[in-house]
DNA sequence: GAAAAAACTAGAATAAAATTCTAGAACTAG
DNA sequence: CTAGTTCTAGAATTTTATTCTAGTTTTTTC
């Protein structure tokens, strides 16, 4: 194998195992020795790879909003109209969360402290997530079958519900899965962006 | 002063330097003896009434609890129609929010792994809130003012999407404060859990 | 109201953990 | 081929959290 896989293989290893303690432990509670041991990594490579223990957590931050951006957008684009393209959002939203909670329970839980570096990495993020948005949002705010809001309150009123009920799953204050009041929550969410 | 008034004043230095340094650099990067110099406090002291760093953030979050269900409800119970109830919730998270943003920052972007002990608390808390809120609802949904659906979606359904909003804006994402959107908010919430 | 127990304060000493450093191996480009 | 770069390794160091011992103040008990 060449290094270069060898070199990405052993940082999946270490972001993975970081997952698997941060979101049992808590970052805090975590040590790099036990990352490192998980890992099979050396104290030096986890040092040059991610530069610190929050250079992890910076790390899969990245990551996961990167798939959670790209996952939701696949979801929405497939569809034309505002009822289902809104409805798709929430069903995603609740079969991610139930599907990968660990990487749920992570993004979800915690707001990482990111260095300078890293913020503008996000900003690019954000800011390219919420043009793709705009294109598909906008043509529905035109057409008069969404309501025409300040444009940082869509998403906000369509996912919000259903990452507020799912942190409170995740935690093990409710039961029931997200997945299961999908329906519900698809709903509840058009009925809050839908023009009456 | 009576030690008491000095004890639990000293209690209070602690909590309230910690939450400046929890919230300006996170409660990983905030040093024990940073929160010891602010609040004027010995090791010895700190360790006596909170046990450990963990126990200081423990004890922020389950202050911080009470006084968001308590408020929260206080805001809620003086309407007795849906409307202005639901509307209510949501108007007071985005004053709470815009008005201590640095507890909201603390209460909305960590989630804190409690002790046996918290959580025994927090479950206490969790359930008497829960209780009241049955209490304001229920006759509601009987009425046909408000759909009848699992009640633990009510919450998320009403304050997900300001709070996830909030969580935006406390971290500089977006920049229009949350008492700025109330009223698209409140409106949108009631359209998501209003009978039709 | 004296004696004993409990709560509290203080900071030095210790333990635990993160991070740096030095050295060498593996690869890459000129 | 060789000079530079990236990567690995783990010992050494630094930083930070926590414990411990001792003394003080307050409360309780008899």
């Amino acid at each position: 194998m060449s290094r270069q896989n060898r070199t990405s293989e052993l940082k999946s290893r270490v972001l993975s195992a970081a997952l698997n303690r941060f979101t049992e432990t808590g970052i805090e509670r975590t040590n790099v020795g036990d990352i490192l041991e998980d890992a099979d990594c050396s104290v030096g490579s986890l040092y040059h790879h991610f530069g610190n223990k929050e250079g992890i957590a910076e790390a899969l931050f990245i990551q996961g909003s990167k798939q959670f951006n790209q996952n939701l957008l696949d979801a929405l684009l497939r569809h034309n109209k505002a009822e289902p393209g809104v409805k798709a959002i929430v069903t995603w939203c609740c079969q991610w969360v139930t599907e990968q909670p660990k990487l749920a329970a992570y993004m979800l839980s915690r707001e990482i402290k990111l260095s300078e570096q890293a913020k503008l990495e996000m900003r690019e993020l954000d800011q390219s997530f919420r043009e793709a948005l705009i294109r598909w949002f906008a043509p529905r705010i035109e057409s008069g079958e969404l309501k025409n809001l300040h444009f940082n309150v869509y998403v906000p009123l369509i996912s919000g519900p259903t990452l507020e009920y799912s942190r409170m799953w995740l935690t093990g204050r409710y039961t029931r899965s997200p997945d299961t009041i999908a329906k519900v929550m698809a709903e509840a969410a058009w009925q809050s962006v839908r023009e009456v």
